[in-house]
DNA sequence: CTTTATGCAAACTATTTGCAACAAT
DNA sequence: ATTGTTGCAAATAGTTTGCATAAAG
């Protein structure tokens, strides 16, 4: 899975013209190799960890190329750090988020997503896309 | 109801050994008479046009009160604005978001809370609040 | 060789804060 | 008088960009 995904990226870059580099294998393994919703600054000081010499701006930009590629997808949780979460194909779901320890979950659930779809239609909205966040206490904060 | 919110404001300075200013009037008056799903710089733009000498700290600060107040409600929809929504006494909706226009519609549905709360329950979560984007075209967009 | 990528520092954007002058109680 | 408020400018946080140097193709 992480091989495919390698894949994936090795795959956009080429289409695209653009080089594979020293930073880019590392930045994309590291990802990988993360929380799925890893907050940039948290990557950027892992990264940090093993190789000193690597750019705050680097990341930035190496991020915003998986998200391109569609290894990753941009979130805001409104702690003013963006995070990047890892998307597998097609695949959706949404979060709960705990506002003590900043744990995050993924769950989904048809039915809402039906009844999403029946009110944007009521209101002649086209939906491209969604979010749906729960912010409280998970179970471990809330003892 | 505009009288209503402004006397709430006043009985909030008041308790909370705050000062009435011109300021604040200004800011409020505006603010009750905006649309529901304001920026902080169309707020401020559209003061400054009559209060030229108004600061952008006093409104980030004024704003900052409306919600302590529970007269307003900050809001990220994602393109880097803060925005302030008018809040009404224990009410709770939900937004879709035009991706062209910027339109800002509500919406509640009371089956969508409950799944919500379903789904909380069975990971054990607390839920304290929660936030349900659709973003899409709206009707006049689809055109 | 040619083109893209990197690292750094400077630039930017949105927001907050320190402070002296000022206004409300 | 006393205390809170304002407006400005400077500070901050997160992110982006310009550019000379370095690396990939």
């Amino acid at each position: 899975m992480k091989r495919a995904k390698k894949k994936i990226f090795a795959d956009f870059i080429a289409q695209r013209g653009l080089k594979t580099t020293k930073q880019r294998d590392i930045i994309l393994d590291s990802f990988l190799s993360s929380d799925r919703h890893l907050s940039i600054e948290d990557l950027y000081l892992k990264l940090r960890a093993k190789h000193p010499n690597i750019g705050y701006a680097t990341v930035y930009r190496t991020l915003k190329l998986f998200a391109e590629a569609g290894l990753a997808r941009e979130m805001q949780f409104g702690d003013g750090q963006t995070r990047y979460e890892h998307v597998g194909e097609g695949e959706h779901h949404d979060h709960l988020v705990c506002t003590r320890c900043g744990h995050i979950e993924e769950f989904e659930n048809e039915t809402i997503e039906k009844l999403q779809d029946e009110v944007a239609n009521s209101r002649g909205f086209l939906i491209e896309r969604h979010r749906l966040e729960l912010y409280g206490l998970c179970s471990g904060c809330r003892k």
